[in-house]
RNA sequence: CGGGAUGUAGCGUAGUCCGGUCAUCGCGCCUGGUUUGGGACCAGGAGGUCGCAAGUUCGAAUCUUGCCAUCCCGACCA
């Protein structure tokens, strides 16, 4: 466990694969690429789900299932879409396989079993769910269309890394269908507002809202909306986009609709998503060298309880106060788990139990039964108390809303620490070099610039943010007018 | 896909240059006993196609070739 653990500082990246696998939240799997995600990182994963899910329903969405296959005619129906994905497509060809006359024992792909027609793996679903919206989308009675779905994506990328990029993934996408630009515009914008909602009041991450670059737009959208968040090692994540179709795809499925003047109109489009990539945010924003940091929100189990004891009567003494105190805190909707296993000795638990993250740990002996006290300790902090039983489960729900804001503070100082505005291209890159983070500045507005600039420092322009202040300046490369700064950060 | 590194028991490793007496050690695992308020101890035990496949050789963990996987650096990307 963390004694085994490298420090961020010796080695970030080998630090998070380690808390990953450490920690039990994924594997990587006999498929290339491919990673397996185990009970308690998949638990995290639910969490997320459950309260995302809610998010997407309290603002009027529903849930629908679309196929994982998208016939190729139809895949490359968006021109741009399709060019912007055709470099990472999975591509199913054949639908059989049969015995190998030549080696006994093995399959081979059946030649007479081809398809007709290819079929690409999703690397995202807007394809297959317009080409079904055409049929169900004939009046403006009809919209607007907000569907989401929950689903694995392919996307065949050369380098992968645990939650942060695998060749498959799990995420949602929203897929929505208006009757004017205005529409669509605010949907695309209330759905950046509640990812940003999430990361911030669930996983307890602060997060830039802003619009991405021509350079850095989705393939098929008019415009691209994210929230970018800052890892602990200088580097931003893109944690979430939510996208403008314009009538993009309307055009390229036909989907047109009879407005109240009976004359037919191409429907305006959305699309936005987060992925199981948010797993990796949530690892490197909290946690620190002895493991995981969970934000209680998220964690599978808020709450876990160690009984201490040396005989069997001390034993079920310990036990009996433990379950009494995880029925006490379950009613006020408390997550608790009873490690009572009496197969590991406390200090192994203390040791596990802190590793992967648990926000709090009650430990509870003869000696707390006896002065009507148990030991709390704070994952974040790592700060132990002695807290009387009377009252404790609101101690307890007080202790973890604390807790949740703390992480939230924390991370919040970081990345103001590390948000910094540079003026000139000197400063620009010696920021990048000392510090990395988030680096303010001014820029010229042109795709050429942006590329340069990427290509000689590896930074890119993580998003124009959302009302951001007008300000007269200079371009940081070309030196030519520019009336805004931009967020340029190295990224994931 | 380009550059670099690695692959030996569940994990981490020694051995590879210089082929044979070589499958090493630690953790973990199993059994028994003593333990239990921060990662227990003692004794005994099990576990291996040395990544996979061909080749060279009397003989391959060791040499050759191909393939696969992982990690790091690029290009690509949520």
């Amino acid at each position: 466990m963390s004694k085994d653990l490298v420090t961020r500082e010796a080695n970030y990246s080998q630090w998070y694969n380690d808390i990953v696998t450490k920690a039990d939240l994924a594997e990587n799997s006999a498929v290339r690429g491919c990673m397996v995600i185990k009970p308690y990182g998949y638990a995290i994963w639910e969490k997320m789900q459950q309260a995302l899910d809610k998010m997407f329903k309290e603002t009027g969405h529903v849930n629908a299932y679309f196929p994982l296959f998208v016939p190729k005619s139809l895949f490359e129906a968006e021109e741009k879409n399709a060019e912007g994905f055709a470099k990472e497509c999975a591509i199913v060809t054949h639908y059989r396989l049969k015995n190998d006359p030549d080696k006994p024992g093995k399959l081979m792909v059946d030649p007479h079993a081809k398809l007709e027609e290819e079929l690409i793996v999703r690397p995202t679903s807007e394809a297959i769910i317009w080409s079904t919206y055409k049929g169900w989308i004939q009046s403006y009675r009809d919209l607007p269309l907000l569907i989401n779905q929950w689903a694995n994506v392919v996307r065949w990328e050369m380098r992968t890394r645990l939650f942060l990029r695998t060749a498959e993934f799990l995420w949602q996408e929203g897929h929505t269908a208006h009757s004017s630009e205005k529409e669509a515009i605010e949907e695309t914008e209330r759905m950046l507002e509640v990812y940003a909602d999430f990361a911030e009041n669930f996983m307890a991450i602060p997060v830039l809202k802003g619009v991405k670059t021509e350079n850095e737009r989705f393939a098929g959208a008019v415009n691209t909306y994210c929230i970018e968040a800052l890892m602990q090692d200088g580097k931003a994540l893109q944690a979430g986009t939510s996208h403008f179709l314009g009538q993009n795809f309307a055009h390229a499925f036909d989907v047109k609709f009879a407005n109240k003047e009976g004359k037919l109109e191409h429907v305006w489009g959305t699309s936005w998503g987060v992925s199981t990539r948010l797993m990796g945010a949530l690892i490197m924003s909290h946690s620190d060298d002895k493991g995981l940091v969970l934000p209680p929100k998220l964690a599978p189990f808020q709450v876990v309880i160690v009984p201490i004891y040396r005989t069997d009567e001390e034993q079920s003494l310990v036990s009996s106060k433990s379950l009494e105190i995880k029925k006490e805190l379950e009613k006020v909707g408390v997550s608790v788990k009873f490690d009572n296993r009496d197969t590991h000795k406390p200090g192994f638990k203390f040791a596990e139990h802190e590793f992967k993250g648990v926000p709090l740990r009650i430990a509870i002996g003869p000696r707390d039964v006896e002065n009507g006290t148990v030991e709390v300790a704070r994952r974040d902090t790592l700060e132990k108390s002695t807290l009387l039983t009377s009252d404790l489960s609101v101690k307890i729900v007080h202790l973890l809303e604390q807790i949740q804001q703390n992480l939230y503070d924390k991370a919040l100082d970081f990345r103001t620490n590390n948000t910094h505005k540079a003026d000139t291209w000197e400063e620009f890159q010696r920021l990048l070099d000392d510090k990395g983070g988030f680096i303010s500045a001014h820029w010229d507005g042109t795709p050429e610039t942006e590329e340069k600039i990427k290509e000689l420092t590896k930074a890119a322009i993580r998003c124009i943010p959302l009302n951001n202040n007008k300000e007269q300046g200079k371009c940081i490369f070309s030196g030519n007018p520019s009336n805004e700064r931009v967020i340029f950060a190295r990224a994931y």
